[in-house]
RNA sequence: GCCGAUUUAGCUCAGCUGGUAGAGCAUCUGAUUUGUAAUCAGAGGGUCGUUGGUUCGAAUCCGACAAUCGGCACCA
C-alpha cells in the first residue's frame, strides 16, 4: 500500500508500520515533533499500525491541530491527576476549548485556587514520568461494568448513551484509564509544561440546570512556554480594556447595588452615548425610517397578545394599579403593531419602517448581569419594518448593506452570519414557518453574503439573522440582527389594504444594528481600549496652559473651539506642563493644544496627539479649522 | 436562578492566630509660574457591604441577606 505527503509525494509502505516510524524515516526531530498523524483526513495516533493507504500528514505541536490534541492530553493528565490527590472525586467530561482545555469533575468538597499549585505540581510529575499512553478498544458491557467499579457514575452514563456499534476507546496512562474518541499523544512526557490552570467555576451536568452541578477546572496550554507567556499577556491585555475599569477611570458611568443591572450615566459617557444615538438617527433616516416612542409600560393584555406573557412573564418587570396588571416593556415590537394599526394601511404606504429607541427592561437572571454588556435596562436602535412578502428580499439586502456600512464606521470589517431556524418552542404553524425560513434564506443568499446555519436558534416567532463582529483583540460580539415574523401581525391582528382591494397581513421584520446601545457602548470602549475616535470622544480637545499668563489666549481658543460645535475643555491649574500632559493623557484626551508666552505671543498652538510624542505648532485658525474637520462624524 | 470567590477611604490595595484601622494615588490648603507622561510641604477623609450571633472585646470567628467577580443555565 501507498501513502501520499501533501507535498505530493509517494511512498510505498507495508502493513503494521506506525506513523511513528514514518516520521523518523523522514528525520528524527520530526518525530520528536509529532504528536499525531492525519490519514485521509482522519486523526489518529502515532504509535497505531496503518492497516491503509492514503493522503497522510504528520501533525506537529505547530498545526493547529496538534495543540487540540496536547491541549486533550494535558486535560487527561488533570484528570489522572484529579484521581491521584482526590480519590473520592468522579471525573466527567473534559473537552478541547479555545485557548486551553476544561475538566467537569463531580466531589463533594469544593476545590479552591488554593489546590492549583498542588495539582499543577502533581501535573508536572505526571509529564516528567513520561507514561506512555494507549489506546485500547472495549466491549461497551466490560467499560461499563470498568467504570461502575471504580465509582466513576459519570463516565458509565456517558458510554450508556454512545451510539451502539461505535468503537469504545479508553486511553490508559499509568494507573488511569479514561474514555475518550483520540487521538492522543504517544505519551505524557511529549505534553511538555506549557499549561497553566487558569479558572473554578460551577457547571451543570450535561448543560442542563436541573442535573446535579459539577466543579470545573479551566487551563490553558500551548506548545511552547513563548505561546503560553503571550497568551497570558494577551489577557491581561484584555483586562487592562475592560469596559467596568475604563468607565470609572474615564468618569463615563457607574452602576450601584439599589438598581442592579441599570447604569448611571455620567456626563461624559452619556455625550457618548448621545453621539452613538444620533448617528444611527442620521444613517436610517437617509434610508427611509420614520421614527416613533410607545409608553413603557403597557397593560399585560397586550403582552398575553403577543404571545410574550406565556414565554416570557417571569422575566418581566410587572406594576399594578388599581385593579390593572401592567408590564414595563421588554420589547418594543408590540407598540409598534398599536402605531401601524392606527388608521387605514394601504399597500401604498408599505414597506413602513419604524425606528424607537425605546427603553426596555427585562428582568435578567442575577447571575447574568455583567457590566454594560448584560443589563435590566437598555436602549436598542430597534426598528420593524413592515411590508410585504415580496418585499423580504429586498428590504433584508438593503438592511445588511446598512449593517456592513455602519459596521465599518467603527472599524468592524471582519463580521461573521449566523441563520438560526426554528427553536422547539415556537408560535406559528409548521407552514408558516416553511415559508419564513424559505423566505430569509433566499434574501440572505441574494445579499452575497456568507452565512452559516445555527439550528434551533431562532425567536420563538421567527427565524433570524445574527450578525457577528470581531474586534480589536479578536473577540467575537453578536450585535445586530434580523428576524422575520409572520406570527405577531396576525396575533395582534395588523393588515393592509392590497392593490387587490382586499385585506393582507403585513410581514414584519425585527431589526438592530447595533443591538443594546449600552451593550455595543461597552463593546466599543474595550475595542478602542478606551481612545475613541474623535467624534466620540466626550472632550475632544483641551487647551493645556504653560504659564498664567496665557489664560486669557486659553480662553479665546476655547470660545472659537466651542463656536465650531467641538467639546473642548481647559486646564489651567497651577501645575507643570508635564504634570498636565500626563493627567490629560491617562484621561484619553484625544488632543491637547499646549500654550505658553509664546503661543499667545504669536496666535499659534503646540498640538500634541494621543499617543504620540510628537508636537505641531500651527496658527490658531489652522487649528480651529482642523479640529472641525477631524471631529464630523462619519456621514 | 445554580456553583465558587469577593466586599476595608473617591480609586488600587495592606491589616498575621480576635484588643475598635493604614499606604500610594486622588481631594483640599499653602508655597512654586513652570515648555510636553507625576514640583514640594501640610491637612481632611472610613459605623471595615447590611444585619443577626459568639465573646469582656469582632474589619478579623459563625449565620442570613445584598451586590459584585468567574463560570454554568438563561437571553424575546
Amino acid at each position: 500500500m501507498q501513502i501520499e505527503f501533501p507535498d505530493g509525494r509517494v511512498q510505498q509502505i507495508e502493513a503494521g508500520v506506525t506513523g511513528s516510524d514514518i516520521a523518523k524515516g523522514i528525520s528524527p526531530s520530526l518525530e520528536k515533533k509529532a504528536v499525531a498523524i492525519s490519514l485521509n483526513g482522519e486523526l489518529k495516533d502515532l504509535n497505531v499500525p496503518l492497516t491503509a493507504g492514503g493522503k497522510f500528514r504528520i501533525i506537529t505541536k505547530d498545526d493547529p491541530e496538534g495543540v487540540e490534541i496536547l491541549r486533550h492530553d494535558t486535560a487527561h493528565v488533570l484528570a489522572e491527576t484529579i484521581k491521584e490527590l482526590y480519590p473520592d472525586a468522579q471525573i466527567t467530561i473534559g473537552p478541547v476549548i479555545e485557548n486551553g482545555f476544561f475538566y467537569d469533575i463531580y466531589r463533594d468538597k469544593p476545590f479552591t485556587t488554593d489546590d492549583f499549585e498542588g495539582i499543577e505540581q502533581r501535573m508536572r510529575e505526571i509529564v516528567d514520568r513520561n507514561e506512555p499512553i494507549q489506546r485500547e478498544e472495549w466491549d461497551r458491557d466490560e467499560a461499563i461494568k470498568y467504570f461502575e467499579s471504580i465509582g466513576e457514575k459519570f463516565k458509565a452514563e456517558i458510554i450508556r448513551d454512545i451510539p451502539a456499534g461505535q468503537v469504545i476507546s479508553l486511553y490508559r496512562q499509568g494507573k488511569f484509564l479514561d474514555l475518550c474518541r483520540g487521538p492522543h499523544l504517544p505519551s505524557t512526557g511529549r505534553l511538555g509544561k506549557a499549561f497553566k490552570l487558569m479558572k473554578l467555576a460551577g457547571a451543570y451536568w450535561r448543560g442542563d440546570s436541573k442535573n446535579p452541578m459539577l466543579q470545573r477546572i479551566y487551563g490553558t496550554a500551548w506548545a511552547t512556554e513563548e505561546q503560553l507567556k503571550q497568551h497570558l499577556h494577551m489577557l491581561e491585555e484584555a483586562e487592562k480594556r475592560d469596559h467596568r475599569k475604563l468607565g470609572r477611570e474615564m468618569d463615563l458611568f457607574h452602576m450601584q447595588d439599589e438598581a442592579p443591572g441599570s447604569v448611571f450615566w455620567h456626563p461624559k459617557g452619556w455625550t457618548i452615548y448621545r453621539e452613538l444615538q444620533n448617528y444611527i438617527r442620521r444613517r436610517i433616516s437617509k434610508v427611509g425610517y420614520v421614527e416613533v416612542n410607545t409608553p413603557i409600560m403597557v397593560d399585560r393584555i397586550l403582552w398575553e397578545a403577543s404571545g410574550h406573557w406565556e414565554k416570557f412573564h417571569e422575566n418581566m418587570f410587572i406594576s399594578e394599579t388599581e385593579d390593572k396588571l401592567f408590564a414595563l416593556k421588554p420589547m418594543n415590537c408590540p407598540c409598534h403593531v398599536q402605531i401601524f394599526r392606527q388608521g387605514i394601511k394601504s399597500y401604498r404606504d408599505l414597506p413602513l419602517r419604524m425606528a424607537e429607541f425605546g427603553c426596555c427592561h427585562r428582568n435578567e437572571p442575577s447571575g447574568a448581569l455583567h457590566g454594560l454588556m448584560r443589563v435590566r435596562s437598555f436602549v436598542q436602535d430597534d426598528a420593524h419594518i413592515f411590508c410585504q412578502e415580496d418585499d423580504i428580499t429586498s428590504e433584508t439586502k438593503a438592511f445588511c448593506d446598512l449593517l456592513m456600512s455602519v459596521y465599518k464606521d467603527f472599524g468592524f470589517t471582519d463580521v461573521r452570519i449566523k441563520f438560526s431556524d426554528r427553536p422547539e418552542k415556537r408560535a406559528g404553524t409548521d407552514a408558516t414557518w416553511d415559508k419564513a425560513e424559505g423566505a430569509l434564506m433566499e434574501a440572505v443568499k441574494a445579499s452575497g453574503l456568507e452565512y452559516t446555519l445555527n439550528p434551533g436558534e431562532g425567536a420563538f416567532y421567527g427565524p433570524k439573522l445574527e450578525f457577528v463582529l470581531r474586534d480589536a483583540i479578536g473577540r467575537d460580539w453578536q450585535c445586530g440582527t434580523l428576524q422575520v415574523d409572520f406570527v405577531l401581525p396576525e396575533r395582534l391582528d395588523a393588515n393592509y389594504i392590497g392593490s387587490d382591494g382586499e385585506k393582507h397581513r403585513p410581514v414584519m421584520l425585527h431589526r438592530a444594528i447595533l443591538g443594546s446601545i449600552e451593550r455595543f457602548f461597552g463593546i466599543l470602549i474595550e475595542n478602542y481600549a478606551g481612545k475613541l475616535p474623535l467624534w466620540l470622544a466626550p472632550t475632544q480637545v483641551v487647551i493645556a496652559t504653560v504659564v498664567d499668563s496665557a489664560n486669557e489666549y486659553a480662553k479665546i481658543i476655547c470660545d472659537q473651539l466651542k463656536e465650531a460645535e467641538l467639546r473642548v475643555g481647559m486646564d489651567l491649574r497651577n501645575e507643570k506642563i508635564s504634570y498636565k500632559v500626563r493627567d490629560l493623557s491617562v484621561q484619553k484626551i484625544p488632543y491637547i493644544a499646549v500654550v505658553g508666552a509664546k503661543e499667545a505671543e504669536e496666535q499659534t498652538i503646540s498640538l500634541r496627539q494621543l499617543g504620540s510624542q510628537e508636537q505641531t505648532v500651527m496658527t490658531l485658525k489652522d487649528f480651529v479649522a482642523m479640529m472641525k474637520a477631524n471631529a464630523a462624524p462619519p456621514a
